[in-house]
DNA sequence: CTCGGCCACTAACATAGGTTAACTTCCAAG
DNA sequence: CTTGGAAGTTAACCTATGTTAGTGGCCGAG
């Protein structure tokens, strides 16, 4: 049996498969997904406060988990095709942030119930799941010390660093770069910034040869530049090794 | 069975008692815990890095969760009694980060043998345990929202109302404040400025009659002008209605 | 085609916060 | 009591970043 033989589990698989899982496991794993959908244009999928009774899996494109607050849009986490979006919500049941698609997006719904049950009879697969939610609290982690620590243009080449590497776990990364269709004002909103000073900076990356983004491409110029302004050790992501950024 | 009999996870039971436990899963929580030490003097008691084969608990005092990164410090997390300081080091093994002890502490080991078990066997118990980390996770998604957002008076001011709240959440917070073992220094690395600013601001919310930080004691002047200047709403610690902080 | 709106981009100015360098207060060790 | 170090405090100066106000380009709707 292939792997493409999962295609809504494929890339959640490929980006933490920690321990391996027999077919069995994996099919049990794609059974999660009840219904797929697809948004074209920029959506809320989840709100704030909204009592779930389901979890949804990133399958293809970019989405984000963003609080509002008077007026202002703060991204706290980035997700890439294969991430569980917001498994937290089996057992918090009510989401302290929206979920937003950002471009065209596909997205699976996996019912509690139906993941309840591999809760209580799967306890590597109960695992792995559990794994997932604590990897998002470590990246959680290192974006409150890049936060803390890195002035504006170590905290985007921090995101770029972390988001090349995350999209390479799965397959998606390019030699030397990537497709991000997020604009000047949505990296601000991830960096804690404001779209002026991100333009400003921006420009000032593209300049110094460091990384060019421009209409939704993000090309590294240069790898030891990038992860030395960001600081990146990719350690807190747990994968199997850096690829791209040696 | 009175709560006294169980010294080691009463404060844990107490923070997030979401499903009421019978005495007998009560048990088998504070049977998790193995031994139990005290710590006097500041103390990194695990360090980033480590492969783990226990998680701990916090009985009594606070611990940081820190990133140390050229020279500087970054807390990520601070700890109140009752809280599993590491509980996802049982599924990620290696740490991403130190803990450290603050002040005088005492702790309590779990090995995860024993809580590998529990999993197996104790569904409520083991989704308790889930709940946990996952409350972890909002918290750290709070903070970032709050680094993005906030200047550094709106920092301190939502760290010291979410401490407030979550002291209150296990009986330890006073009628207007708390004790927190603390420095300035301290308490700039969790709000990423420095110690310097941190003076400034703490200054400044002592002569706004916001709230008064000294000798180890946090006094809160002005519950509404503390929780407006630090954005603060209790939600996302998904605990059972805001006491303190009405 | 052309209009309206979003996005990228820029300039001029204001301010929060970083840096360096002191001095003071407190307290514990001797 | 004396000493030394850590914590708190302040001042002067400088830079990163926010704010306000605008420009021009692109693109989809009509």
């Amino acid at each position: 049996m292939t792997e493409e033989a999962f295609p809504y589990t494929r890339r959640f698989l490929q980006g933490r498969s920690r321990d391996a899982l027999s077919d069995r496991e994996k099919g049990l794993l794609e059974g999660l997904v009840d219904k797929v959908e697809r948004f074209t244009a920029p959506h809320t999928i989840l709100n704030r406060g909204d009592v779930v009774d389901q979890s949804t899996i990133l399958i293809e494109g970019t989405v984000a988990r963003v609080i509002h607050e008077d007026g202002k849009r703060h991204i706290v986490a980035l997700h890439v095709p294969g991430d569980f979006v917001d498994l937290h919500g089996f057992a918090l049941k009510r989401l302290d942030h929206d979920v937003v698609s950002i471009g065209s997006v596909q997205i699976g719904f996996a019912p509690h119930d139906r993941i309840q049950k591999i809760l209580e009879t799967e306890p590597t697969l109960a695992r792995m799941l559990w794994y997932s939610t604590l990897l998002d609290a470590a990246m959680h982690r290192e974006w409150i010390m890049k936060l803390e620590r890195l002035s504006a243009d170590g905290r985007l080449a921090h995101l770029v660093a972390e988001l090349w590497q995350r999209l390479d776990f799965v397959d998606l990364a390019g030699e030397n770069g990537f497709s991000l269709p997020l604009t000047q004002q949505e990296l601000a909103d991830a960096c804690g910034t404001t779209s002026i000073h991100m333009n400003r900076v921006v420009k000032k990356l593209r300049e110094t040869g460091v990384v060019d983004i421009s209409r939704g491409q993000v090309t590294v110029l240069d790898k030891t530049l990038l992860k030395e302004l960001g600081a990146f050790d990719p350690a807190y992501l747990y994968g199997r090794g850096p690829l791209k950024l040696t």
